[in-house]
RNA sequence: GGAGAGGUGGCUGAGUGGCUGAAAGCAACGGUUUGCUAAACCGUCGUACCGGGUCAAACCGGUACCGGGGGUUCGAAUCCCCCCCUCUCCGCCA
């Protein structure tokens, strides 16, 4: 959600965001409820008003106890005449509850609609990314490390896994469907390896360590952005009105919406590990090999919730692509961190970078990491605020987020980076020590 | 799941039909004073929306808000109904 003052004043610039980022929102449609929603409000207002002192007068005229009723009798005024004169007063007041009334119904669908529409007004992205339809127009900003040239002729991470048994497809399916699947053995230890690592890294760079839920109310769905639209991609629960989250970010987000923080609070870095859920409809007969796209996978995310300030948030931004990229380098793999341009961006982002890892059996980078900076999008919608100590004022925080890392997807690259010309995986050193040391499998 | 008690401002907590947008305390902010840390004293201090005002503020007016939604009433934090949440006890249970 966007500032209806701001979508007002700068109605081209958020055309201009409708347009690039390729989003359906009728924003005249907007603007023309705006308007009879502000009318309206003048309008009952007004006859609240109305009410309002026709009351107060009557609660003196019925009040014998009251200062001013006291007043009248010592003036000589009866307790009869003024009876009478209150019952007069309340006689008029009949038309205007009705007025009220009136109006109050036709205001309540004016802003249904208006809140309707304002979820779908798009953030209007930074002027650094790259305008472009999809994700083939995402621009590369830096690589980093070499992909592997093998002497010999690799295999994937499916047929590695399977002959070690560290991946077992089949069965994954045979429990719980497509898209499944089980990590086995030192499969599952190197998958706790990789998140051990990964929480421990962001650990020590200053964020806490918090454990989520996975099933959220739906408030907290539409608080981060992901309702309205995206409820085709999570599984949902409706006997109790709540969906599983495709990412702890919804959880991390939302923790401290409805409330308000202290300038002095931020910035808040948090860090969780959960499993995430993904329906990946829409996605049928796309990525059905192996672990790439599945049904539910765990992930260590990172948030940041800071101050309303662009500079600010874009320097959490380049701090949290940091972060990620620490994880990779400690793992020695290649990648590459993609600028991802408004097309491929979302709704709710105002600047928005991938970090695709290289995968051998793919021959290409493959999205790994995706790090977003929302501006006050997500913090609107979630009344999640400060006071600003300066000016007293309370406003919106600004929330960033980003992967640390996601597995078993970075599974992919280190069984394929790290296979030996005899079918052996060599253990990357950093995941040694919390495989107890292994240095291979196989 | 059953029974009971509650949900009031940033926090604690009074308030059971009009004089209550809401006592008091804490916190915060401004000031005075004691040589620093700190304390004492005085003052300020809810939010959102709409309108006016301004380059922008200060500011002025209106309305709404005492967990959420309905209702009764001329008038609701206060009475009634539904829902949500918290606590205590009982039951069940990883």
């Amino acid at each position: 959600m966007i500032d209806i003052k701001l979508i007002r004043d700068n109605t081209d610039a958020v055309r201009h965001a409708i347009k690039v980022k390729r989003i359906t929102c009728d924003i005249d449609r907007l603007l023309a409820v705006d308007n009879d929603r502000r009318a309206s409000q003048q309008q009952a207002d007004q006859l609240r008003s109305q009410l309002k002192e026709l009351s107060s007068q009557i609660g003196h005229y019925k009040n014998p106890k009251s200062k001013w009723f006291q007043d009248q009798l010592a003036k000589g005024r009866t307790a009869d005449d003024l009876k009478a004169e209150g019952e007069q007063i309340q006689a008029q007041t009949g038309d205007i509850k009705d007025g009220i009334k009136e109006l109050e119904e036709r205001e309540r669908g004016i802003i249904e609609e208006f809140n309707a529409l304002m979820l779908t007004v798009p953030q209007i992205p930074s002027e650094k990314t790259p305008v472009g339809a999809s994700d083939t127009e995402n621009v590369e900003v830096r690589r980093h490390g070499e992909p592997r040239k093998f002497d010999f002729e690799p295999k994937d991470h499916v047929e590695l896994g399977t002959a070690h048994g560290i991946i077992d497809l089949e069965r994954g399916v045979k429990l719980a469907g497509t898209r499944n699947y089980l990590l086995r053995g030192a499969g599952s230890m190197l998958h706790h390896a990789i998140l051990r690592l990964a929480m421990d890294t962001i650990a020590q760079r200053g964020f806490e360590p918090v454990t989520v839920p996975v099933l959220v109310n739906d408030k907290q769905m539409y608080g981060t952005g992901y309702y309205p639209g995206g409820e085709e991609q999570a599984y949902r629960c409706e006997r109790d009105d709540k969906s599983l989250v495709g990412t702890a970010e919804v959880s991390l987000t939302a923790m401290y919406g409805d409330e308000l923080l202290s300038e002095a609070q931020l910035p808040i870095k948090l860090a969780a590990v959960s499993t995430c859920f993904r329906r990946e409809a829409g996605a049928a007969g796309k990525d059905t090999h192996g672990l790439y796209r599945i049904h539910f996978f765990d992930k260590v995310e990172q948030v940041i919730l800071c101050r309303a300030d662009d500079s600010e948030s874009e320097k959490f931004h380049h701090e949290i692509i940091a972060n990620a990229e620490a994880v990779l380098q400690a793992l020695e793999l290649p990648y590459r961190v993609m600028q991802v341009c408004t097309g491929d961006m979302g709704q709710g982002k105002v600047e928005m970078y991938d970090i695709e890892t290289w995968m051998p059996s793919r021959k290409s980078y493959g999205e790994t990491h995706s790090a977003s900076r929302f501006g006050d999008f997500q913090a609107r919608r979630l009344n999640l605020r400060y006071k600003e100590t300066e000016s007293k004022k309370n406003v919106f925080c600004h929330t960033l987020n980003n992967t640390v890392i996601a597995s078993p997807r970075i599974l992919i690259p280190v069984i394929e980076q790290y296979q030996n010309a005899d079918g052996s995986i060599t253990i990357p050193q950093a995941l040694r020590g919390y495989m107890g040391g292994v240095e291979r499998i196989g």
